[in-house]
DNA sequence: ATACAGGCTCGCC
DNA sequence: GGCGAGCCTGTA
């Protein structure tokens, strides 16, 4: 497929090579000055140039919507100013949001979101994009070319039909169960993600939870990278951690639910954003354990 | 080589 | 109704 299509569209106070590493997409690869990847069933090349972001495209007449896709996908849209502002001021906080300036949370399609945070337990960034490649290669539909294959994340209805074995070929070990029963049950309209959308906070995580390989991690990502839930705070061992360092060094123990009460109390209405950017940072800025063979 | 990793679930107490 | 172990597999 020729890409012989390109839009400019305004970007500031946005930075998408951070946004993309920062554990909310799996699937993006760099190439060139830019990346490719899919955003729902649309190809496409993104390339930042200062406060402008490059958008290339499959040439037909859909290509006219791709600037709006793209600027929805990243939340360009988002008072990120506004929202820094409202984060609480304490120390650590401070020098999390100073080192992720410009990492936006985006909006992601429900399923796909949904699916591969199920595949995403106890398991690395690196292991997460492996799985997210060998689904889309094997299920998905391929829709675009652009010296790489681009491929759509398989439809629920998709995996639905496949077997365990299938889904344990593309290296989803146990998680391969819960990936092929929040299918079916998803496949089947008994979980209508679409309609959940209105739900409140509450209720849409109760929902979420009662997945097959949904607890609450996973839903809380869910709720905030593909509902707008901008409170939702997913706590996992890297935002433990820096709670427990950095907001009670003298503490031992906790109650089950106490350190989530904390978040949603400290970090208020856009906690969502405070845990993306104390993630982040905690894991950019954490010493990774030496190498074998450099040191 | 061998822990260990961006969790969930189930069984036990 | 809280706590701990097991689950698959690649990576460090």
């Amino acid at each position: 497929m020729k890409i012989d299509s390109l839009v400019k569209i305004p970007a500031p106070d946005f930075d998408l090579a951070l946004t993309l590493d920062s554990g909310q997409a799996f699937h993006w690869e760099s190439l060139g000055a830019g990346f490719v990847g899919a955003i729902g069933e649309s190809a496409v090349y993104v390339e930042q140039q200062g406060a402008v972001l490059k958008v290339r495209g499959p040439a037909p007449k859909a290509f006219g919507a791709l600037p709006g896709v793209v600027a929805r996908y990243f939340s360009l849209d988002h008072p990120l100013a506004k929202i820094c502002a409202s984060l609480p001021n304490d120390p650590t906080m401070t020098a999390a949001s100073n080192y992720c300036r410009g990492l936006r949370i985006i909006r992601q399609p429900r399923w796909e979101c949904l699916a591969t945070f199920i595949t995403s337990s106890m398991k690395q960034v690196a292991h997460i994009r492996q799985i997210s490649f060998k689904l889309r290669k094997r299920f998905g539909v391929r829709i675009g070319i652009y010296g790489t294959h681009v491929y759509a994340f398989p439809v629920a209805e998709r995996l639905a039909g496949a077997t365990e074995g299938e889904l344990r070929d593309c290296g989803l070990g146990y998680r391969a169960k819960n990936l092929l029963a929040t299918a079916q049950r998803v496949a089947s309209t008994e979980a209508d993600l679409e309609s959940w959308r209105d739900l409140p906070d509450d209720e849409l995580r109760t929902r979420l939870c009662e997945l097959s390989g949904v607890g609450a991690k996973v839903a809380n990502c869910v709720m905030l990278f593909a509902y707008e839930r901008l409170r939702a705070f997913p706590i996992d061992v890297w935002v433990e951690r820096v709670l427990r360092e950095k907001y009670f060094p003298r503490r031992r123990k906790f109650r089950p639910g106490e350190l989530q009460k904390f978040s949603a109390k400290h970090f208020g209405e856009h906690g969502g954003y405070a845990q993306q950017y104390l993630f982040h940072h905690a894991r950019k800025t954490t010493p990774r354990r030496l190498s074998p063979g450099g040191r």
